[in-house]
DNA sequence: GTCTATAACAAGATAGAC
DNA sequence: GTCTATCTTGTTATAGAC
């Protein structure tokens, strides 16, 4: 019982797989509003009540695929900080040329993870610690530049005495020990990370500049910089 | 002829305005992606072939909310601009939290242009002059900061030679006569507004602070300092 | 000329019987 | 798993009212 078991097991993976898989193919053509139950088992050649199955519902399989996405991103910058060095600023810069790299690659994936909500879709809990993942390895590279118990960096605004708390469940899960103004800036240097990405996927700098990928590299090299990297 | 013309163009002009209206209540309960031009007609209790006298397309229609949300977001920045006085650092001050409330008081707008492009949509012309309303504010305020020809803020990282030549398109239409690095970092500015409303309205934040408002702030305040705002 | 309504089309989604 | 009947969707052609 125990092989047949496995044998099955192993099968239901392995389609479970095919189906996410032909979702994504789904998702980079019909974008993530659009994203039907039906036209993935077409494609898959299968009858849509098939993939009851294996997923209870369109939201289930919606979420595998944020799941993955946010893995995905979060492998890719983890990936580009591990092969970077010791240098923060490099780190810094390696991570966020990877994470666009990836935004490049998978806009779809992109939109669906930092775009808008699907209407009518509930994230449950799953998805918010995979989405954690890029910002671990984000804070892991301040954390290491950033001593910890040092004053706020003088390049930054003093904050006001409530921020310490207010940034308190930052702090004590990503930045332990780290002052408020840094804490509140890695939050920025995410945020502007992530924005210029989206903004940059989502067509809004059309036009504005010749070369997109320099004015990138400046303005997180200055972000990083400004909170204490390089 | 002249009266009947323009009575009959004011009832036009005045069925416009309600199809956009229309529009606009639908797009709040259903979002942009399943946006339908026989819902909207429904809700108008009109046939929907009525409508393409006129809208040409569900496209042309959509094309209308855009541009109306730019405009509604421009205003929005230039009347909190208006009402700040002379001083840039309340001013931009103003206009960041002039841009997240009409984010808050209007999620599904801010997510129609900001957010993931609707699939199959293909932004005109007019979206994109109506865009830079915002733009213009804000880049309004950093000019008035920084005099003409002043060199780069020391604040900033050093940019490369070939950044001048690089954001010249936005130096030249908002900024002239600006540093490269001043230049860049007001893009900063902007994405990092935009950005952090967008991941916050998407829900990127969620449990990450007791007070979101307060960071806003603060790293608003920082942004602005940097690029020579108060 | 300007508008609205009816009807139809090809897609595609959905529900349920078998 | 299959089949069918019924529902959406954007869009057009056509006919008639003002």
């Amino acid at each position: 019982m125990a092989a047949t078991q496995t044998a099955r097991a192993r099968v239901r993976a392995e389609l479970t797989n095919e189906i996410v898989s032909a979702a994504r193919e789904e998702l980079a053509s019909t974008g993530a509003a659009g994203l039907s139950l039906r036209a993935v088992a077409r494609r898959l050649e299968m009858v849509p009540s098939a993939l009851y199955r294996y997923f209870p519902s369109r939201d289930a399989l919606l979420t595998a695929l944020i799941v993955e996405a946010y893995e995905a991103v979060g492998m890719a910058a983890a990936d580009a900080d591990g092969r970077s060095g010791r240098n923060p600023a490099d780190r810094w810069n390696a991570v966020c040329t990877a994470v666009r790299g990836w935004g490049h690659d998978h806009p779809n994936e992109w939109a669906l993870v930092y775009g808008s909500p699907v209407p009518g879709y509930q994230a449950p809990q799953d998805t918010v610690e995979a989405a954690l993942k890029v910002t671990r390895v984000i804070a892991g590279i301040f954390a290491d530049a950033i001593p910890s118990g040092t004053p706020a960096p003088g390049r930054l605004p003093a904050a006001p005495d409530t921020m310490a708390a207010v940034v308190g469940p930052i702090e004590a899960e990503l930045l332990p020990g780290r002052p408020p103004e840094a804490v509140a800036w890695v939050v920025m240097a995410w945020t502007g990370l992530i924005g210029m990405v989206s903004l940059e996927l989502f067509g809004h700098y059309e036009g504005a500049t010749t070369d997109f990928q320099q004015v990138f590299a400046y303005n997180m090299g200055a972000l990083g910089h400004l909170a204490g990297v390089g």
